[in-house]
DNA sequence: AGCACGCCGACT
DNA sequence: GTCGGCGTGCTC
């Protein structure tokens, strides 16, 4: 019998099958195996088993071991591989590693075990008793202890009593020594009144239309409406119905709370599947699911590789994250996994959110998705009103601070009635962008409708696009104004201006600076929750995360900021942004209230989103995207040229861009854009980088996977060439 | 990935 | 002379 064997080494030029003789290894489809390869040892993972090999027998070498008592990798998981591989066009090693943690692999771990004692049942323990010595105190306190107690960890009995006494126990043969596996259960601590709770009308016809459907889900529902809920009732029936479920959350989310959350409700049915976990309890948490003994995963993105059999539902919680894309080969996005997954299992897939994707509710709306709504909040409290400032008024008028009159007022009042604010710094894109302080103008390409960077070093405005540059502004083209501004406040002279204001209010900040270690995120938000500020100033990371039930108000300065970002999602990223950080007003007690600023309160995305308003910026945002092809209406192809010596990626990008250029010229029509340029950044740990990019409006599968190729074609060990297909950041 | 082979510059 | 730089090729 012969092995298939794809080797755990991810190269091109080893993204092959190589055949191994079975042997007696015991080694069957899935498993893992050390073979011998060239003049070294591998670890390798078994894809098939057969009986032919088109290589010489004479030369076939055999399998040394396998690796684990049950196969890692289910059929399942090996045909979902096989798609991901011709999906993204990556290596099967680089595929096949994802389904395991990678602490995993090289036997960096092993399970845990620990000795246990017993009593010695062949002996009475009278017996023993009255065996003991006069003095010997402490024996007799571990005989009592173990007839009360039964079996014990050695190392619990050496601590309570003491070693010696325990030695000289097991050396008078009272003793059994057991050793016994020992699970390194995460959060172990974590619990809490997993109560069901009975469903509003709206959660209960958002479960059954799950159910119903035979279509994935998407599930749009208003911040507080209960999409946990829901999630949660949906699981308990799958896994009443004794099938498996995955939850999958942002990176952000993967917080004590989401947790016990689950733990609470389904206890050690459910495993967390977590980048902050220790190696040995992912491994742990990782066998739980793979053995069948834990049914539920929960993690982020890469917990859609869970190894778990007779799969029933894969949930996306806020399903238009940005962690859901990985950033590293392979490129993939969870939701067309998901889909596959589900697809590959008949499971349900459901996704959650209450700002979708573009592109999600759009298959909503062309009957690709079954759409469920949920427009009610669970606790019947009005979403917080949002207030526009328009802050070139407040300079028309003199107001040169940070904060518009508006804020400045609410702010008093929430501190003055004993509640807390949060101020929400944009600072995406900040220091690059040009904005007129006057008029509200930004500076744009005239070819891409995007906004410009600014690059200082140069000092010149630059498209991130299509490369183009501008000379830097000295005066606004619109009204004439030099109050021209590309940098704006950071978090710390929002604090010091704050303090000012209100002396004798209690602020935090919480940005990059403050947050080094994943430690010092959860430090400030404890903090804040147990009311030991009042204030809580901070960019992005206070966005989302933790409830503070005595929030009512929050103030988002500079609100367009990522309007303009030059990215075509910016728009929606802005929608997603203000609603989101809108829910964090108002959760609990008294009804919030938000204060967004901006220089440009007509826009209509801003516009939409300070009155809830989905389906207005949706069709908008949509309209323009056709308008402009963009995607979904288009497909952005990315090359991407790396190199540590800088003539080496230019001639590599010069043969990427010759083979481009005939694909072009081939579906020419399909083309809505097309060149080669540096990257916006051109040098990344001591990378060279260079790119091409085009956008395709249509046969963009055959010009993808001509595109593959050619990346694929060119990489080789000092050059670094791959494709991304609609990148999130041009960076 | 890892390791051997092999072909040129700088050195005890 | 040869030590060692790294470019190239092979691995069932």
């Amino acid at each position: 019998m012969i092995a298939k064997v794809i080797v755990d080494i991810a190269t091109s030029e080893l993204d092959k099958i190589f055949d191994y003789k079975l042997g007696y290894s015991g080694a069957t489809k899935g498993s893992r195996v050390i073979v011998p390869f060239g003049r070294f040892k591998t670890e390798g993972f078994v894809i098939d088993i057969s009986d032919f090999s088109d290589y010489p027998e004479d030369k076939l070498k055999p399998i040394i071991r396998v690796v684990d008592d049950v196969p890692a990798l289910t059929e399942d998981n090996l045909r979902l591989a096989e798609y991901i591989k011709n999906k993204y066009h990556s290596s099967m090693a680089s595929v096949l590693r994802l389904f395991l943690p990678s602490e995993m692999r090289k036997g960096k771990v092993r399970s845990k075990t620990a000795n246990y004692i017993s009593l010695n049942a062949e002996i009475e323990v009278g017996e023993m008793l009255s065996s003991l010595k006069k003095g010997a105190d402490k024996q007799r306190a571990v005989l009592e202890f173990l007839k009360g107690n039964g079996k014990t960890k050695q190392s619990e009995l050496n601590e309570a009593f003491s070693p010696s006494a325990v030695t000289a126990l097991k050396n008078k043969g009272y003793l059994i020594v057991s050793e016994e596996k020992i699970l390194r259960t995460p959060y172990k601590n974590l619990s809490g009144g997993g109560q069901r709770v009975k469903l509003t009308s709206e959660q209960e016809s958002a479960v059954n239309s799950v159910k119903n459907s035979d279509k994935p889900t998407l599930i749009k529902g208003v911040t507080g409406s209960g999409k946990t809920e829901v999630y949660l009732q949906l699981i308990e029936s799958v896994i009443d119905s004794g099938k498996t479920a995955i939850m999958l959350v942002p990176e952000i989310s993967l917080t004590p709370q989401t947790f016990s959350r689950l733990r609470s409700r389904f206890g050690d049915k459910c495993a967390i599947l977590h980048s902050g976990l220790s190696a040995g309890e992912k491994f742990d948490e990782w066998w739980r699911l793979r053995s069948g003994e834990a049914v539920i995963a929960i993690g982020a993105r890469s917990a859609i590789f869970a190894p778990l059999e007779n799969l029933g539902i894969i949930i996306i919680d806020e399903e238009h994250d940005q962690s859901y894309e990985s950033e590293t080969s392979p490129r993939y996005v969870t939701e067309e996994i998901a889909l596959e997954r589900a697809k590959l299992s008949g499971a349900k897939l459901v996704l959650g959110s209450a700002t979708p994707k573009v592109e999600s509710y759009l298959k909503a709306v062309n009957g690709e998705y079954n759409l469920a709504e949920m427009k009610e909040r669970v606790n019947g409290k009005p979403l917080p009103e949002i207030i526009i400032a328009d802050m070139r008024e407040e300079v028309k008028r003199g107001n040169i601070s940070p904060f518009s009159v508006a804020l400045k007022t609410e702010l008093k009042n929430t501190l003055d009635s004993g509640n807390q604010a949060i101020i929400f710094l944009n600072r995406r894109g900040y220091s690059q962008k040009v904005i007129c302080r006057e008029c509200g103008y930004v500076a744009k390409c005239l070819s891409c409708d995007v906004a410009l960077h600014y690059h200082k070093a140069e000092d010149v405005l630059k498209c991130h696009f299509c490369g183009s540059q501008y000379h830097m502004l000295t005066a606004c083209p619109e009204c004439g104004s030099v109050s021209i501004n590309y940098s704006g406040t950071g978090t710390q002279k929002v604090v010091s201006e704050l303090q000012a204001l209100f002396p004798s209010a209690k602020i935090l900040r919480m940005d990059n600076d403050t947050t080094q270690n994943k430690e010092g995120h959860f430090k400030i938000l404890k903090e804040f929750s147990e009311k030991k500020a009042d204030i809580l100033v901070g960019t992005q990371m206070v966005a989302k995360g933790h409830d503070f039930p005595s929030v009512t108000l929050v103030g988002i300065l500079d609100a367009d900021m990522s309007l303009y970002f030059s990215d075509y999602r910016s728009g929606e990223r802005t929608f997603q942004l203000v609603t989101q950080v809108a829910g964090r007003s108002g959760r609990a007690g008294d009804s919030g209230k938000v204060v967004l600023q901006t220089y440009s309160p007509k826009n209509p995305v801003l516009q939409s989103s300070v009155s809830y308003d989905y389906e207005n910026f949706f069709k908008r945002e949509c309209m323009v995207r056709k308008a402009s092809y963009f995607p979904p209406f288009s497909h952005i192809l990315r090359l991407m040229v790396e190199s540590e010596e800088e003539d080496l990626a230019i001639s590599t990008l010069k043969s990427a861009f010759e083979r481009a250029r005939e694909v072009y010229s081939e579906y020419q029509p399909s083309f809505i854009y097309f060149d080669k340029m540096k990257s916006p950044v051109k040098k990344i740990k001591n990378k060279y980088r260079f790119q091409i990019l085009a956008r395709i409006k249509d046969n963009y599968q055959e010009i993808e996977n001509e595109f593959y190729k050619i990346a694929n074609g060119l990489t080789s060990r000092k050059v670094l060439c791959y494709l991304e297909v609609n990148p999130s950041s041009t960076s």
